[in-house]
DNA sequence: ATTTAATACTTCGCATGCGAACTATTTTAC
DNA sequence: GTAAAATAGTTCGCATGCGAAGTATTAAAT
């Protein structure tokens, strides 16, 4: 019975690896054509909604570490798409905003509405509303049970 | 109502981005006691099941491509955790096999039942099998969709 | 005011994963 | 038998992400 429990445990986890990369997959597709990373396009959506926010505001919305925003913030800056400015008020924090370029891709994935997404449109509407109720419910388990970074 | 369908798509895909993210640090903090990575106990757990295989094989089995499968093995090798052998029939291959170290860890793993991935058993019986359902699911649709390795 | 803390970021070394290009060894074709 | 193609692995350069340690800069404490 131990042996048992732990074969449940795998299925979970190996469950959520194949379809996280599956996942991984797909995202690549869907960017590549932008010429650009699943992330940065990531970034890219997240600064036009929130304009102006620093590297710590950022990480945390994409859920990363500070290194991990750190990164990408540097490689984007280097490739042009977004800018970094000093603040003035408080010189510890850098103003991220995008570039002409940057708000052209990020255009152009609107537009395109990701074809390579498209797929995911073909999963049933009440399975992608479990399946979001699910992701929710075990986000919520796993966070507080470990972790406990805020609130 | 290209908004709209953008908004929903990003809404599946951050639900993605986050518990992949959730998930990623719970099996962290699970392997990390073991001073060994999640792919590494997973390559251990593999071992166990398909003794003997080849690198081309473990990359299949945990969806992963040749040159990755073969990074982790020449670290795993480094690490003392399993031994890779010239075949002497085919030498192109090489004959995968856990050392005793490697055992030991994970025979570890089996015994501890990875404490840490059981706030997963918290899981309602019913979410997880839909989960389970749901996923499969969608890695059908998302690897028959583009793809198309084998089968 | 001066020391101390907290905050915002960067840098480093590491493991992961990719695809493309390359080597070596079979296998198949002709 | 020899040339061509398939198969098994490796190597390279890249992006991602982590935590730990380091640098400024600002806020709090005494």
């Amino acid at each position: 019975m131990l042996e048992e429990k732990e074969q449940q445990l795998d299925e979970i986890v190996s469950s959520f690896r194949r379809i996280s990369h599956a996942f991984q997959q797909l995202l690549w597709k869907d960017a590549e054509e932008l010429e650009i990373t699943p992330t940065q396009l990531m970034v890219l959506r997240k600064l036009t909604v929130h304009p102006d926010i620093g590297i710590t505001e950022l990480a945390e919305l994409l859920h990363l570490g500070n290194s991990a925003a750190s990164g990408v913030v540097d490689r984007m800056v280097k490739a042009g798409l977004i800018t970094r400015q000093r603040s003035e008020s408080d010189r510890r924090i850098f103003h991220l905003a995008m570039t002409e370029k940057g708000k052209e891709i990020r255009e152009k994935s609107k537009q395109s509405l990701r074809r390579h997404l498209l797929p995911l449109t073909n999963i049933p509407a009440e399975d992608a509303g479990e399946l979001l109720r699910i992701h929710g419910e075990i986000v919520q388990i796993l966070e507080q049970g470990r972790g406990k970074k805020k609130l």
